[in-house]
This record gives structure tokens, C-alpha cells and sequence, in this order.
DNA sequence: CCGCGACCATACATGTTGTCTGCACGCCGC
DNA sequence: GCGGCGTGCAGACAACATGTATGGTCGCGG
């Protein structure tokens, strides 16, 4: 059963993913590509560098997946488990807890999440819009964190505690989005935008905590 | 000198944009390009394409620009003066004015703009990480917005209006990073989230509203 | 020891991009 | 009128990436 310190699963389990076990070969381009892209942008990335970084012949790629696209949604599969993981004990507040306190619990730990997979994350934001694959998955697992909101948030309201009478899920998907892009952009690095980790977090906080209580 | 209803000019003035007045055949690539792009992605086109659309040749084309994305380049340019121009009036409140009724009026705008402008900004949001030009081009625009809604945002607060004290620059940047993600996901026409563009606006009122007077 | 699954090297068809060559037309100054 | 230049065209081309297809090698289990 659930762990018993965390009384309600704050996020639905993922639908059951259907991975095989991975074999040695498909093991090392899943490796080979991240370490690639530690270096270089996925979209730059051609099929020929993975095949020599893995050292696997270009039959074999193919043979395991369909493009590198296909690889990326691997990738992006095997982070979410981590980002999940992370983020789950902080989705359900504490009832003795202020509500900015879990906020900013949370959100440091999304951004520690970001961060460790900074890389797949700013690629499934790039390509995202343009593969189905990895749209659908993408879109899947945002959805699996605006319930999520939604639902923590008409939590709160019935507890009196919110000063919006905008629905949940509108406020859970506009925080979202807007969270994700800080930390998109602040990933990126651009001179003069989110420099500063703790202040960017502070800004995200402000956010949250104001939207949804009011200060 | 600047139009005496709107005292201080919110926006700086955009950098002397060197565009040179466009030759017939020029406009015709532009025409085309944004034609195509109604009802197929930027990304998917070839600039084949967008010669047998514009009917002129290969080498006119190159001659005039050196890829497809400085197309993309001159259409966003072209795009945000509308924008600019649209958004202008909104971003000084007057002083009458309630925070939330002013924050509708400029949201409902940009909402408006947005639309006007959809493919463009779509495309740019799709592609300025990977194109230098582009990037360049997106990040000023971007700056022009943050710096305004920062000066606005320190106006506030010497006023003694503000709940918060982070700085004007972090929450004028992530509220303009959310809400222009939030409208392009709205754009998109993605199921299930900003379906309603009026319950769209109320979600980015609240946030802005909540954000930075709270409640 | 045979067969089959996993794997490799290589070649290939296709599509896209950006450059290059050579040619035509019209206008402007001389 | 003539020569030159700016503008534009058609088409060829090299470089590269993608995804498929062909045929061969190796090792292991029946």
C-alpha cells in the first residue's frame, strides 16, 4: 500500500509504463545521448554522432527505436521518474504548515529536480510542439501535475483559506506553465534574467503564495 | 514629442530599427511565408515552398535573405511593432484606475495582440532558442516588456501599494515568462487547458493581481 | 551442428539546404 | 543607340541527414 506518511497520493500513479527492460545496447545510446547533449543541443545532435558516441551501427539504432526523437522520449520518461519521486511528499500541505513555508518547499524541490535534468527537460521543451510521441508524453505528465494542483488547490478553498474564486485547474495550469517557463528560462543561463537561483525562487514563491492566498 | 495623454513613455523606444523600406519581391516572400504558415507549422515548411508560393526564384530568395528564419525574423519584427503599438496604452495605470481593472485592460490586449499575431509567435517561440537572430530579436522584445513592467511595478511600490518586496525586475519577469506561456498554450488549442480564452484572463488577472497586491 | 536472433558494415533513395553559373531583361547615362 | 548594371530567372550542384535495405558475421540454445 501508499506509505502510510502520505495519506492520499497527492499525484495519480502513472499510467502503467509500458518500458521493457532496456538491453545493453539500448542502454549505452540512452547514455550516449545524454552525454551528448551535455554538450550540445539535441536538436543539432545527428543520428551518425549517436551511433559513433554509442558505438553501435546504425541498423541497431533503428532496430530499437525509430528516430532520435524516440530516444529523447526515453530519456524524458526516465527523468520524470526522479522529478515524481522528488516532488511527491511536497504536493499535500501540512496542515501545521503556512502555506508559503510548503510553498517554498515545493518549488525548491521542483527546481532541484529541474535542474538535475536540466538537459532532457530543455530538450522535450524545444521539441515537444513538433513530435507527437513526445508531445503526448509531455502532455500526460503535465496533466498528472495540474490535477494534482487543481485538486490541492479546491482543497484550500474549502478550508476557506482562498481569496480567488477562479477554478482550481485554471490556477494550477497557469502556475504551472508560468513555473516551468522561470525555470526553463533560468536553465537557459540568458544573461540578466533569473541570475540568481534563491531569487528566482523568492519571485516563484511570491507568485504562487499571492495568486492563490492573496500576499 | 510623445502623445501628451500618456505622460511618460512606459515602452523605451525600440532600438532604430535599420529595416529597409522592402522591395516588391521581398513582401511577396513575407505574404507567402505567413500564408503558408496559417495552416502549417514554420518549422515544417522548406523554403521550396515557399518559393512556388511566392513565385520567385531560389536565388532571389537568398539574395534577399539567408535562410527561411530571417523570414521569421522580419515577420516577428513586423509582427511586434503592431504589438508595441497595441499594448502602448495599457501600461501606465492611471492613477484612478483600481489594479485589477487596469491589469484586464492591458492583459485583454495582449490577449488581443496575441491572437492578431498568432503564427508568428508561435513560430518564435518555437524556434528563437536554436537561431541566433532570432533569439537576439526575442530576448530585446522580452526586454523591452520586463524593463517596463519593472519600472511600473517600483512606481507601485513607492506608492506603497506593493505586498511584496522582491524586486520589480524577478516578478516582472516571471510574470511575463508565465503569461506569455499561458497564452501560447492557449493558442496551441491543447484539450482540456485555457479552452475558455475569458476564463484565461481572469486566471492571468488573478495572478498578476495576487502576485503583486495580493488578494 | 543447425538455425535464429542480435548485430555490423555499407550502400542507397530521398529530401533539404545554400551556393554557383549562365542567361535574360530593362533602365540609365553617355 | 549602346554599354553596363541591377534585378531576376532556371537549373545544376555539393554537402549532409534520414530512414531503409542487403548481405554477412557471430554466438548460443535446441
Amino acid at each position: 500500500m501508499a506509505d502510510p506518511s502520505v495519506p492520499d497520493a497527492p499525484l495519480a500513479p502513472a499510467p502503467p509504463s509500458d518500458r521493457k527492460a532496456s538491453t545493453k545496447l539500448e542502454e549505452s545510446i540512452f547514455a550516449a545521448t545524454q552525454r551528448l547533449m551535455e554538450e550540445q543541443a539535441f536538436g543539432d545532435l545527428s543520428v551518425a554522432q549517436i551511433l559513433k558516441e554509442a558505438e553501435v551501427s546504425r541498423a541497431t539504432f533503428y532496430y530499437y527505436f525509430s528516430s532520435k526523437f524516440t530516444v529523447l522520449v526515453g530519456l524524458l520518461d526516465r527523468a520524470m521518474e526522479d522529478v515524481f519521486a522528488t516532488v511527491q511528499p511536497f504536493l499535500l500541505r501540512p496542515s501545521h504548515e503556512e502555506p508559503r513555508v510548503a510553498l517554498e518547499r515545493s518549488l525548491s524541490a521542483v527546481t532541484d529536480a529541474w535542474r538535475r535534468h536540466r538537459v532532457v527537460l530543455q530538450a522535450t521543451n524545444h521539441h515537444w510542439h513538433a513530435v507527437p510521441e513526445l508531445r503526448a508524453l509531455w502532455l500526460q505528465i503535465v496533466e498528472r501535475f495540474v490535477v494534482a494542483g487543481a485538486e490541492e488547490i479546491e482543497r484550500e478553498r474549502e478550508a476557506g483559506l482562498l481569496q480567488t474564486d477562479v477554478p482550481g485547474r485554471e490556477l494550477a495550469a497557469a502556475l504551472f506553465w508560468g513555473t516551468e517557463r522561470v525555470l526553463y528560462v533560468a536553465g537557459l543561463g540568458v544573461e540578466g534574467s533569473f541570475d540568481d537561483e534563491s531569487s528566482t525562487i523568492e519571485a516563484l514563491v511570491s507568485m504562487w503564495v499571492g495568486t492563490l492566498y492573496g500576499r
